[in-house]
DNA sequence: TAAGCTCATGTTTTT
DNA sequence: CATGAGCTTA
């Protein structure tokens, strides 16, 4: 199609890219015989037998079912570089998607390594979203919008629904804009549009009115010449639906396509996919049929011409079910493409024997997988076991697996190799509290971003007024920031104009102020700030862009405001709108550098400094680290209680493989604690060890010693496994025995539905003697000679106001109120504060 | 208009 | 507990 301008040979004769016969090249077929037999391009060296075969085998489709640690990145890498080098397509003729910007990056970094400047030549290299908004920039016009088009952020859009569920009359505190985003989401997670989502679905939200507002919302989009994350998929899907003619173009153009992490996709990206995977013998049996998801879009039958499509995945770490992803999609996939090729990846390069024995076990407990067992052929009898820990409380866990992390220092190693995993985000505080007390360097991943923070997001709704007028969101966000003397009252006077001509604010702002509308001082404010939106617009393509956003901000009053601040926070703030500034210079205008920012939310981090990584189970996948720590191994919060309230037992299931996927992060060491203690909602709850332990076998697993700190487990004998029944290891020390129970007892009384009210607690005596048995706990039940309190919230407290009692943590105090089994104490020095009976005594 | 107060809320997270 | 949102008060 003669709008590429992109088309640029690579090796071979330009003219002519050969394409190669159809029809996948069976393993073992004459075909890869002759292939293996040539003498092999450098860039194949070294590769496995399975990594070869799925480089090789270029035509038809292809699924490589990579285990984690097998080398699946650079399988990808290679087969592109083996496409390209033997003239099979020109780089633009190659799709090649991610879901993450950091695996798209490094995926074009490593192909330019193997290639040179010709990944340059790849346009479609990118993230299921960059390709979206590409595709939709080239097609605006036909999903209604104009190319400038603006994409909101989560933030936008939950500002904007807000708008929408107030305009409807109706009361946002009932029905919150938040909860209505997450369910619009979901259903573009489907590829479902207003007039298709499920009527249960319509009726569920705002009284019936589901449907109309999520109408509404996407008629407000186009208004404000915006769409959201989901429509960077949707629109072009409807637009490939609408007009064969356009799809076909893609479908001759994509000579190849290579998805990442498939088991990730959901069931929009899968149609998507889909439809681009379609090719000319078979593209008749899509019409313009409405979204009757996954019916024979594609199917390439036998004989004829066959869609060279590779698929990557792992059914094994499909941990993004919660967020639309359909682990099916990749279980489907030779129904889906019959005749598919299918690799295996077992091979592990990344971790010890132990570490993948005890990560296979654990994972061999979810049913429904493909199957696949890793290996690896450098077993070491030196290996560290996968050592399993036990702690008091998280604080305690904190400072072992600080101390752990300093002695690992002491020899030699280096704390970038080094990653303490957590479930929920809120586990991380505590290692940093730690650390920031030791000394220590840590860094964490995926947490606060900078495009997030309030004077980034300000400095941007400048910027995004300026380029594309229309953006009434951005402008609502920054009219009266600074202050301008624009009142409520102005703006909603502004904001009804445009609503009732459905102009963008901005426009109606500039109206309004051509007449006596407006209270003299709004007007003289507002006529400032439209003229001075429309100088900077004219500006827009003159003046190079850092230095327009300079302008802008300081015309706006924005730095000032700042400077005049004097609040902590602000020299930090004007030295991040320096830093925004300055990173804009990489961009070429400063629409590509909004673009950037809206799909690339995170700035990257220094990677210079030495540090320890704190980050989510979640933002672990695709990294390793020599030694990791996964704290936190209890019931409640890994599994997390949410998950199997709201997903039983596939959502058991997932967490399951989060936790597989935890495991094999890590190359040599691998530390799992879990304490019988943690602070949940403020309220100290004792906890139960998480089953995954039991799951993992006894052969690869070291029970360690702890008797180092206060209260601990302190009289542990050496751990060993229940050599009776390898399936139902039991740990054979006290603790472990008293977990069990635990389990057990919870278990039948209905353990954490979300009430709390049946959380088990263990009582504890003086503050020096810890787990001491029996010593003055409330109302106790025993157990392996250890004294265990159970407090329940419908039992009567055996407490009354003005008690004199004793808690662990706080010292002495006089009860004040009492709530069930929820004392309200003031403390002598620690003030008043809310604690459980379970942990105080009376003096 | 901005600070101060009460109240509800509480996974994981990309794009 | 700790944070954030929304509301009240000076």
């Amino acid at each position: 199609m003669s709008d590429f301008p992109d088309d640029m040979p690579f090796f071979g004769d330009p003219a002519a890219p050969r394409a190669q016969a159809g029809g996948s090249v069976a393993p073992g077929g004459i075909a890869a015989r002759a292939m293996k037999a040539r003498s092999a391009p450098n860039y194949l060296q070294g590769l496995n037998p399975e990594q070869r075969l799925a480089v090789e085998t270029t035509e038809g489709p292809l699924l490589v079912l990579a285990g984690a640690g097998t080398g699946k990145t650079r399988v990808l890498t290679t087969r592109i570089a083996h496409i390209l080098s033997l003239g099979l397509a020109y780089p633009s003729q190659i799709l090649a998607v991610t879901f993450t910007n950091k695996a798209a990056r490094e995926m074009k970094e490593r192909i330019g390594v193997l290639v040179g400047g010709a990944v340059e030549g790849m346009p479609w290299l990118g993230t299921f979203h960059s390709i979206g908004v590409k595709l939709l920039r080239r097609h605006a016009e036909l999903a209604g919008l104009k190319s400038d088009f603006t994409i909101l952020d989560t933030d936008d859009v939950i500002r904007l629904i807000k708008q929408l569920i107030q305009a409807e009359g109706l009361d946002d505190k009932r029905w919150p804009a938040r909860t209505f985003a997450n369910m619009i989401d979901g259903w573009k997670n489907k590829g479902l549009g207003p007039s298709e989502i499920p009527e249960g679905d319509a009726r569920s939200f705002a009284n019936g009115k589901g449907r109309q507002l999520y109408q509404a919302y996407q008629d407000r989009l186009k208004t404000l010449n915006a769409c959201d994350f989901g429509d960077l998929l949707c629109h072009p899907i409807r637009i490939f639906r609408a007009h064969p003619d356009i799809l076909r173009e893609y479908n001759a153009r994509f000579k190849y396509i290579l998805v990442d992490e498939y088991q990730d996709t959901n069931t929009a990206q899968y149609m998507w996919l889909r439809l681009l995977a379609q090719r000319p013998d078979n593209s008749r049996r899509q019409s313009g049929s409405p979204i009757s998801p996954l019916a024979g879009e594609i199917g390439a039958k036998p004989g004829r011409s066959t869609v060279n499509i590779c698929c990557v995945g792992d059914d094994d770490q499909s941990i993004y079910g919660w967020r639309g992803a359909e682990v099916d999609n990749i279980l489907r996939f030779e129904k889906d493409f019959p005749g598919a090729a299918v690799v295996r990846l077992e091979r592990n390069y990344r971790s010890t024997a132990h570490i993948l024995g005890a990560a296979s076990h654990l994972i061999a407990h979810n049913e429904g997988r493909l199957g696949k067992t890793l290996f690896t052929e450098a077993p070491n009898p030196d290996d560290d076991r996968v050592h399993v820990h036990a702690a008091w409380d998280s604080e305690e866990e904190a400072r072992a697996v600080g101390e752990e992390i300093e002695q690992a220092q002491r020899k030699g190693h280096a704390l970038n190799n080094m990653a303490i995993l957590v479930r929920a985000s809120f586990q991380m505080r505590e290692f940093e509290d730690r650390f920031v007390t030791l000394g220590l360097n840590y860094r964490v991943i995926g947490g606060p971003r900078f495009y997030e923070r309030l004077e980034i997001r300000d400095a941007m709704a400048y910027f995004r007024v300026v380029a594309q007028g229309a953006d009434d969101l951005a402008f609502e966000r920054i009219v009266n920031t600074p202050k301008r003397g624009l009142g409520e009252a102005a703006i909603r006077q502004v904001h009804d104009y445009a609503r009732a001509r459905d102009i963008p604010m901005l426009a109606a702002a500039a109206d309004l102020v051509a007449t006596e509308e407006l209270k003299p001082k709004p007007r003289s404010a507002l006529k400032e700030v439209v003229d001075n939106f429309t100088r900077w617009q004219s500006l827009l393509d003159s003046t190079p862009h850092t230095e327009l956003a300079e302008m802008i901000l300081d015309e706006s009053g924005y730095t000032a405001m700042w400077q005049n601040d004097r609040s902590a926070e602000a020299p930090g703030r004007l030295e991040n709108l320096k830093e925004l500034i300055r990173s804009m210079e990489e961009y070429e205008s400063l629409r590509g550098f909004l673009e950037h920012v809206a799909l690339v939310m995170d700035a990257e981090q220094n990677e210079e400094l030495d540090a320890v990584n704190i980050m989510t189970l979640h933002s672990a996948k695709g990294l390793e680290f020599e030694t990791v720590f996964l704290p936190g191994w209890e019931e409640g919060l890994f599994p997390h209680q949410r998950s199997l309230d709201e997903g039983g037992r596939s959502g058991l299931e997932e967490e399951r493989r989060l936790a597989y996927v935890g495991l094999t992060r890590a190359k040599k060491n691998l530390h799992i604690w879990f304490v019988s203690n943690r602070r949940i909602h403020g309220l100290w709850q004792s906890t139960i060890p998480s089953r995954f332990l039991e799951e993992l076998p006894e052969a690869h697993v070291e029970v360690a010693e702890t008797g180092n700190s206060y209260g601990g487990y302190g009289g542990y004998g050496q751990s060993r496994f229940d050599r009776a029944d390898p399936f139902q290891n039991s740990y054979s020390t006290p603790g472990w025995q008293r977990a069990q129970q635990n389990r057990s007892e919870a278990t039948r009384s209905n353990w954490g539905s979300r009430s709390g009210a049946n959380v088990e607690r263990i009582g504890y005596g003086e503050a020096d003697s810890g787990f001491g048995a029996g010593r003055g706990s409330v109302k106790g039940r025993t157990i392996d000679g250890e004294l265990v309190a159970k407090s329940v919230s419908d039992t009567p407290s055996a407490f009354k106001p003005g008690d004199r009692v004793f808690h662990m943590k706080f010292g002495n105090g006089n009860i004040a109120a009492i709530d069930g089994n929820k004392l309200t104490i003031d403390f002598d020095r620690a003030g008043q504060k809310r604690v459980l009976d379970s942990f105080v005594q009376r003096v």
